[in-house]
DNA sequence: GTGGAGACTTGTTAGGACTCCG
DNA sequence: CGGAGTCCTAACAAGTCTCCAC
């Protein structure tokens, strides 16, 4: 089987052998899972139960994706719009939203031109995507999955261009020509011999077939619709419409009527975007391939938020390459260029003052009185007494430096040891007590109390249309909580005020009140070129600064995420030569190549970050390019174990096998060093993601994640969904590979307190139904002969039952046995994988909407109501979209 | 090319809301 | 209805990457 074939060279990147959270001793914060990755992990999805198992019965059929298009009346903001568009896929295979049908028909009507137009372009496009899939999957695929491939296919190297669906079939030339390696010595370089095996359990490894990668997407192809079809309508609605001026805000600013207002939009967003679009490589117009993304970016507009407009620049600007040219600009981000005209907020709100208790803490076993500033902080600490950071003397140490500091040198309390927090400690606990009798209507009541006093803040309007803003809460004093052993943490973090934010605003919006009598912003600026409302300087790094933005649903960041897929989708395109390319530098004399080379291709293969150097005043963590010595090594028969602590601490272990060259380089790179040494010393990110940047236009190291994350997610959504299954079984299939691509990232989480307990209970209530089941077996042997069943164990009679009925309980009872242990399992497997962070920042929400197109899932079963809002511009994607 | 400022994305967790089950 | 378990989100820490001055 393929299958087997992969785990040779499969790049895998991701077999883990134990994925644990940073087990330090010292940092204890983080429990030592050792997540498994054995066997168990790894099953196939028909395997996977569902952690919470519900089947949607609900939606047999056409009811999927569900997106009432409400949105274009709600008045309040998106929050507002019902998620709930139906997705009928009709006769020919097209879909539609249902719900444009009814309110949109006259719109539908007018854009009809306009879609047969992109229709044909699409399809157009989608064929060659397509035949280009097909044959250039190979250099598509993230590396791992590649690397086994190359093992048979050979290709001759080319140059560094993305190539052009013409060529497709050249593609892969390039990297081996340029390796200069026959079809069957490449095989060599990356086969069985040098290949990244991975000594995990296969089972656990993300195996991508080789031929399931070349696999086609029959169906889909002939189920073209209009990429933008639905698109402009059913978002017209995501903005808010402003007629809901809430608040303060400026109303005047605000367009009133829909349609002035979509005009409006329509100027302003499109030259964002567009500008935007520079930012793709201009050097690289002309080939199809990136004709191909623009193309794709270009139809993708359309779902973007204001869809209207979309559509409408679509019509006018004419060729993908000439719209593309039109809006050149310096690439970059947050890059001077112009982000907003007008914009209208009201600042920030900050938390109320502190309210004394007068609980006095114990020193030497005597109260003690504290001023309020005093009282406030001791407070924070006593409260923290069931956290873990209690256990750590840095925290203690930093608190007390603080504290001391507010104390006064001659204050009775003269060390933290003889102090006895106890007293505050049991007020916090009634108090929480307190807090949770509070009857739900009273709870009730408060929120939406707090919801009003803070429903101004909630909202800006950009260039006319109404956005949510992410926190606009001023961040309350607390102790700082670092992660892994970070110097500071501990450290008090002081009250912010007014003084210290700097707003952001338009020129001629309002200036926001300052919510506390008596002070005043630090500084108003109306810097355009930039997304925030506000900031202020990090009160434990002054260095940082703390910036109030718009929340995920608003268009600049559906914008940016956006141009984050486009941009991996790209490199798919690209990293065929890429990789020739830093092949032939494993070997290169230059060290710094060679480095540059290595290091790419762990980022390729292993997912890993890029790793900017740190200061001495945050936690010891590691990157690819921060890599030390010790955090690899070589453990023979080309295997290279990696183990270091990587961002918020969070310990990454893999073992791996890779090619000999890079073996070797390792082994060249750790020479003459000692551990704490970095074993890139030639690297650092801005070397390595300059270097990539003369690869593919834009291109840095974190692009390889995403692109990894939702090539990993498209594939194996593609290799294993069954056609013909409920819902139940598809989303086990999307759960799975969810977990594969965050067992690929290393997002794990914290095992909860709970969870042996959990796992106990069922443990008892499979003992109990297997018990059970023994006695219905007993019952049915009796019954066939004609004997009543015996006592039950509590002693009691049992009804007389037919064999029959006996059996379909025996089979019941079977059942629910059956699914217990798989709950239990994936409640095992899981326990310390988190999907969340991958669903969130690296997967391609437009797979997964179109995935569920396909096979009828509804999405509000994979997206949360906040995820949907977020992924507002993925959701009419077409249903052949493949990443 | 280096270092720091600045802006924006990614990541984990605590705790509240919601759901399920008896 | 209440408690346990699950799901979600807000909060905020910690990354990445760009730009710019020297």
């Amino acid at each position: 089987m393929s299958r087997e074939f992969d785990d040779d060279d499969g790049p895998v990147t991701f077999k883990r052998s134990s994925v644990s959270k940073s087990i330090q001793s010292h940092s204890e914060v983080r429990k030592s899972t050792s997540h498994s990755n054995d066997g168990r992990s790894y099953r196939k999805s028909s395997d996977v139960p569902s952690s919470n198992g519900h089947n949607s019965s609900s939606q047999n059929g056409k009811l999927v994706l569900s997106t009432k298009a409400s949105a274009v009346e709600s008045s309040v903001g998106i929050s507002k719009a019902s998620t709930s568009m139906v997705y009928v896929r009709s006769p020919r295979g097209t879909s539609k939203f249902a719900s444009f049908e009814n309110k949109k028909e006259s719109l539908l009507e007018k854009k009809i031109p306009v879609h047969v137009k992109e229709e044909t372009n699409s399809s157009k496009h989608l064929k060659e995507e397509s035949r280009e899939d097909s044959e250039d999957e190979v250099d598509n695929m993230p590396l791992s999955v590649r690397m086994k491939m190359n093992n048979i296919n050979g290709k001759k190297a080319t140059p560094i261009v993305p190539k052009k669906s013409s060529e497709n079939s050249d593609d892969d030339i390039p990297l081996s020509s340029r390796l200069s390696i026959p079809k069957a010595q490449k095989g060599q370089q990356y086969g069985s011999s040098a290949s990244v095996k991975q000594e995990r359990p296969s089972t656990l490894s993300v195996k991508r077939p080789l031929d399931s990668v070349k696999q086609e997407r029959p169906s889909t192809l002939s189920v073209k619709r209009p990429l933008d079809k639905s698109d402009s309508l059913h978002f017209t609605g995501k903005k808010s419409k402003l007629s809901d001026p809430a608040q303060s805000i400026n109303a005047k600013q605000i367009s009133v009527k829909s349609e002035v207002k979509v005009e409006e939009e329509d100027d302003n967003d499109d030259v964002p975007l567009s500008r935007r679009m520079n930012k793709l490589p201009t050097s690289v117009d002309q080939s199809s391939s990136l004709k191909k993304v623009t193309n794709v970016t270009k139809v993708n507009k359309g779902a973007t938020p204001s869809f209207k407009k979309k559509a409408a620049n679509f019509k006018k600007s004419g060729t993908k390459s000439e719209q593309f040219k039109s809006t050149k600009l310096p690439p970059g981000s947050g890059d001077g260029q112009k982000k907003w005209t007008t914009l209208v907020h009201n600042g920030i709100i900050f938390p109320p003052p502190y309210k004394p208790h007068g609980i006095k803490i114990l020193y030497k076993g005597k109260p003690v009185t504290l001023t309020p500033d005093q009282e406030e902080v001791a407070t924070l600490y006593a409260v923290m007494r069931d956290t873990d950071y209690m256990q750590k003397q840095k925290f203690k140490e930093n608190f007390w430096t603080d504290w001391r500091k507010m104390l006064g040198k001659n204050h009775v309390i003269q060390n933290l040891e003889d102090c006895d927090f106890t007293p505050i400690y049991d007020w916090y606990q009634i108090e929480k007590e307190k807090k949770k009798q509070i009857s739900s209507k009273e709870k009730k009541a408060l929120r939406e109390e707090k919801l009003k006093q803070e429903e101004k803040y909630m909202w800006a309007i950009v260039d006319g249309v109404k956005e949510k803003v992410g926190n606009f809460r001023a961040e309350p004093p607390g102790l700082f909580r670092g992660r892994g052993e970070h110097p500071k943490m501990g450290k008090v973090k002081r009250r912010i005020t007014p003084n210290d934010v700097v707003i952001n605003i338009g020129k001629d919006a309002p200036i926001p009140e300052c919510p506390i009598p008596g002070e005043s912003w630090k500084e108003i600026r109306h810097d355009n070129t930039v997304t925030w409302l506000a900031y202020w300087n990090d009160p434990i790094n002054p260095k940082l600064f703390k910036y109030i933005f718009l929340g995920a649903s608003s268009s600049w960041k559906g914008q940016s995420d956006r141009e984050k897929y486009e941009k991996a989708r790209m490199l798919k395109n690209y990293i065929g030569n890429i990789r020739a390319a830093y092949t032939k530098d494993f070997v290169s004399k230059d060290i710094t190549k060679q480095q540059i080379a290595v290091a790419t291709y762990f980022i390729d293969k292993l997912a890993l970050r890029a790793g900017n150097d740190k200061d001495d005043d945050e936690a010891d963590t590691v990157g690819c390019c921060t890599l030390k010595v010790e955090n690899v090594t070589a453990e023979g028969n080309n295997k290279l174990k990696f183990d270091f602590l990587g961002k918020d601490s969070i310990r990454y272990e893999n073992t791996v096998e890779v090619v000999l060259p890079v073996y070797n380089a390792i082994l060249k790179f750790q020479k003459d060093k000692r551990p704490g040494d970095e074993l890139f010393d030639q690297l650092d990110t801005s070397i390595l993601n300059n270097h990539l940047k003369e690869l593919m236009p834009n291109l840095t190291a974190k692009v390889f994640r995403t692109f990894n994350a939702s090539f990993t997610l498209d594939d194996m959504l593609n290799k294993e969904t069954k056609d013909g299954e409920d819902v139940a079984a598809n989303i086990l299939v999307y759960q799975n590979a969810n977990k594969q691509v965050a067992i690929i990232c290393n997002h794990q989480r914290s095992v909860s307190k709970s969870h042996s307990g959990q796992i106990t209970k069922l443990s008892e209530k499979i003992d109990e139904l297997k018990a059970v089941l023994k006695e219905l077996k007993i019952d049915l042997d009796r019954a066939r002969k004609g004997k009543p069943p015996l006592k039950g164990s509590d002693g009691k009679n049992k009804r007389n039952l037919s064999p029959e009925a006996i059996e379909k309980k025996i089979d019941q009872t079977e059942a629910k046995i059956e699914k217990m242990q798989r709950d239990m399992m994936t409640k095992e497997d899981l326990k310390t994988v988190a999907l969340g962070t991958s669903r969130i920042n690296y997967l391609d929400p437009r797979i997964t909407v179109a995935w569920c197109k396909r096979h009828e899932v509804p999405i509000e079963k994979i997206f949360s109501k906040t995820l949907l809002e977020k992924f507002a511009w993925a959701l009419d994607v077409d249903p052949d979209f493949r990443f």
